[in-house]
Order: structure tokens, then sequence, then C-alpha cells
DNA sequence: GTAACTACTATACTTTTATATACCGGTATC
DNA sequence: GATACCGGTATATAAAAGTATAGTAGTTAC
């Protein structure tokens, strides 16, 4: 019933996908990660842009959803030295691929949600 | 530089595909409801049979998510009065297709960890 | 009659995640 | 000199998620 696809391997190999799985999870993981990479999809942005384009986020919240989007190479941290120092963050290229993924997500929900109509 | 994805037009559509997002997210939610769909992809399970395979889970942690997971329309439950009584688990179409979904995180996965080697 | 299997539920507790509120040093504006 | 913007941090608290442990009602095997 056509080709094998990764999933179906998941007994062969599962140790990697299970890895492959989580590391997606991690970037997916808590209540701001989506709507911060939502925000950065669109291009580059500061702290207080983000703050204020994701509406009900605290400082505290979007500085460590940061930190754990750095740490996780989905984004990159910028400091430049202008007066005042202005921070810049931006999607690593890993980061922009993770569109794809969205993508399927939303393909998904959708059509979740016509089966479900019926 | 190419087509259109439906990720472009979230900011003409958003609340649509807010939702879908959201939808997708309620399934992949919390620590057990991907070990449970992952299970249940190779067909039909019954109740202790998934608390087997899926080790670490609590059976008051297996019933909670499987009950979450029929609600959202992943799952269905059903009771055969045989002797004594057999509980029988199985995707949806809709759980089956949540595969799609499943197969991009593990791309997307193996890539973003090639990516970080480097 | 006692031990084990099935499919759970109940209660209490711990851990994790998120919020609320206030504050910091620096600059620049009025 | 007071106020406001930037890029955050500190402390305390609340809410959500997950765990530990025990128990239920029925059935079957020894």
């Amino acid at each position: 019933m056509g080709r094998i696809s990764q999933l179906d391997q998941i007994k062969l190999c599962s140790g990697q996908f299970v890895l492959a799985i989580n590391d997606t999870m991690n970037v997916i993981h808590g209540k701001w990660k989506l709507p911060i990479i939502g925000s950065l999809l669109y291009g580059k942005k500061r702290f207080k842009e983000l703050e204020r384009e994701i509406s009900g986020i605290t400082p505290r919240m979007l500085s460590k959803e940061l930190k754990d989007l750095e740490m996780n190479g989905i984004v990159t941290r910028t400091v430049y030295d202008s007066i005042p120092v202005t921070v810049e963050y931006r999607l690593t290229r890993s980061g922009e691929c993770f569109k794809k993924v969205l993508d399927v997500m939303v393909e998904w929900g959708l059509q979740h949600r016509k089966s479900i109509m019926v």
C-alpha cells in the first residue's frame, strides 16, 4: 500500500526517530514558543516588539522562552552597541525550516475540523 | 520563490489557521499523547496492552489521556461484552492521518540535529 | 479460598509551568 | 528633575500537569 514512510520504520530505528520527535517537541513545548516563532517568521524583531506583538506575554516569559529557543538553535540573539543598545532576535535556518512543520499542522488541523463537522 | 503556502496567508486568514494549529497542539499536548498515538499506529490495543507498552505511564494518566483523545476524535473506544469485558482502542481516520504530522516532525528533527552537529 | 488478570477510579501529593508585580541601569526628552 | 523607552531580572504566588499508592468489581485458574 505505497511507499514506506519514515514512521513505518520506527521499530527498526526507533531511537533516532524518538529523539527527532523529542527535539521537535522541545521547540513547540509550552504556551509561548509557537507565538514567538510565528512572530519571527516574518522577519527579525526586537525584545519590545515581540512583547507588544504577542499579547499577554510577560517579559519574564518572553526572556525565558527566547533563551530556550536560542539554546535549541532556533533563534539567534544579536546585540548592537548602538545607543541605546539594540537587541535583535531572528530565526536560524533551522528555525525558518520549522515552517514546514507548522504548515502540516495547519493542514491536519483544518482537515480534522472538517472530519468532525460531519 | 515558489507557491504560496498556507502559513504565508496567515495574516489574511489568521483566525482559521490559529484554530487549526491549536487543534493540532491539543492532540500532542502533554507527556503521554504521542506515545499513545505511536503505539496505536500499528493497530488496535487494549488498555492493559497500552499500559505495558508505554513504559512509565500510570493507569490514571492512560485513562485520562485516552478520554482526551477520544473526545478530540483521535481514538475510538469499543467495549465488547465478552467475558471478561474487552475494551479496544483504535485510531480514527483523523488519528491515522496524524501520521503525516509525525512524519514531518521526524524529518525536521533529523535535519535540525544534522544542522547543529556542524 | 486465595491469587491473579482486566479495566479502571479515588485521594493525596509533588513537580512543572505560568502569572503578577515590582524593580534595575542606562539614555533621552521635556 | 520627572517621565518614558529599552532590555531585561527578582521574588512570590497560582494554576496546571504528572506521580504514587491504593482500591474497586468482576472473572478465571489452581
